[in-house]
DNA sequence: CCGAAAGTGTACGATCTAGTCCGTTAGTCG
DNA sequence: CGACTAACGGACTAGATCGTACACTTTCGG
């Protein structure tokens, strides 16, 4: 049994800076994500923790540099789970369908995360602007779509001559939307794309939209 | 010269409820696109306006009254884009890309739109909900989906079996995910998907994309 | 074991913001 | 013309909200 550790763990446990840190940065996201970032409330973030609003304009300064690591956070998410994805072995096709169903399965796992990109897109990105670090030129999605794109083209699969961006705005644009817009789409069509009965279904329906697009021989 | 009417147009134009109304809803849409519902100010919409903000409560009773017409007004516009669509002269084929530019089109030129859809979708729809009077089943823009499919299925041009409103969803996550998710998309990839340079290549990337689909004789 | 620094809690304040009170003016109808 | 009502204006308020002052506690190196 960890015995040892009684103490530290769960006799009292103060005094845990990292853990301080990384619990307000939890509830700040979800904060942030369920109202906004005007819509969020300090109090209210520190309402929900185990600590105090002190806490948070010690570590973070204030409510935007709080939103900013929120960000950070969330867009670290994503990278490490396209940093995961290994394709390989895979044939150019069962590549992209594979590229396609990890971003369908994040943006599912990570409503909180689409939220925010919503968020700060209504805020025009100028707090990814204000904080800088963001960028991800020649970022590892981009070539990793490139190369597979090179080997479909190669081997004849892919008759279409797409740009590695495009590809991946194609795909991001369907799980987004799916996620993002399902309350909007669900009030006026009566459909919750979101809805775990249809979710094979939408899977299914974005690889095959991005491969059908891949495949077919550009016209005139 | 248009003299007859100096008096009430140029002069004082005073106790014009009509316009007043109207005047509140365009600056009011404004900023709520700008800044969302709560990074809205009711002080701002006055302040943009003729009169003051004693109007807004005069007309609409109180911020979310007036964010709810906004919203609704807002929807009235695609509504009516989609009314004056007239495909049926047009191949089923040429119907479907006809159709996808005019989503394209409008969301081209709409951008408060997409806003303030994704700033409902931040609230969850709640105030769509709220409202009630949103709900838009049976559509006419499904049914017209519909029937461009079956013509098209019956002539052999769509091998694919796809539902209307799957159509309709792959269509509007391609706009949408252009115009209001552009900033974010920018700040990492430096690249701006609503650049007006790029606005053919991604219309033409979008008909394509669906035709693509529509065609592909599914495996399995 | 002591002093400094890191970490924490409480109470408070300055400012902002949605919404209202009350008075005024323009149009209109008998 | 007179009075009634719809339309309007500006000052004000109650409460919310971000941020801070200040006191306190724990930790840890020397």
């Amino acid at each position: 049994m960890p015995g040892t550790r009684v103490d530290a763990d769960a006799h009292k446990r103060q005094r845990d800076a990292q853990r301080t840190r990384s619990e307000i940065l939890d509830v700040a996201a979800r904060e942030f994500s369920n109202h906004g970032y005007a819509g969020a409330r300090v109090d209210e973030i520190a309402a929900q923790m185990q600590t105090t609003k002190r806490m948070i304009y010690y570590y973070f300064g204030g409510k935007e540099q709080l939103y900013v690591e929120v960000l950070k956070r969330a867009y670290a998410g994503i990278r490490a789970a396209e940093a995961e994805l290994d394709v390989d072995g895979l044939d150019p096709v069962s590549a992209i369908r594979r590229l396609a169903e990890l971003t369908f399965d994040h943006h599912e796992a990570n409503p909180d995360f689409i939220r925010l990109v919503s968020i700060e897109n209504i805020h025009r990105g100028e707090h990814m602007a204000k904080a800088g670090i963001f960028a991800d030129l020649n970022s590892p999605i981009r070539e990793l779509i490139a190369r597979i794109l090179e080997r479909g083209q190669a081997e004849g699969l892919f008759r279409r001559r797409v740009d590695a961006l495009d590809v991946h705005m194609m795909i991001s644009s369907f799980c987004v939307f799916r996620v993002a817009n399902r309350y909007t789409f669900g009030a006026i069509f009566g459909r919750d794309l979101a809805d775990s009965g249809r979710r094979e279904h939408y899977r299914a329906m974005l690889s095959d939209m991005v491969v059908d697009y891949l495949s077919a021989a550009p016209v005139r």
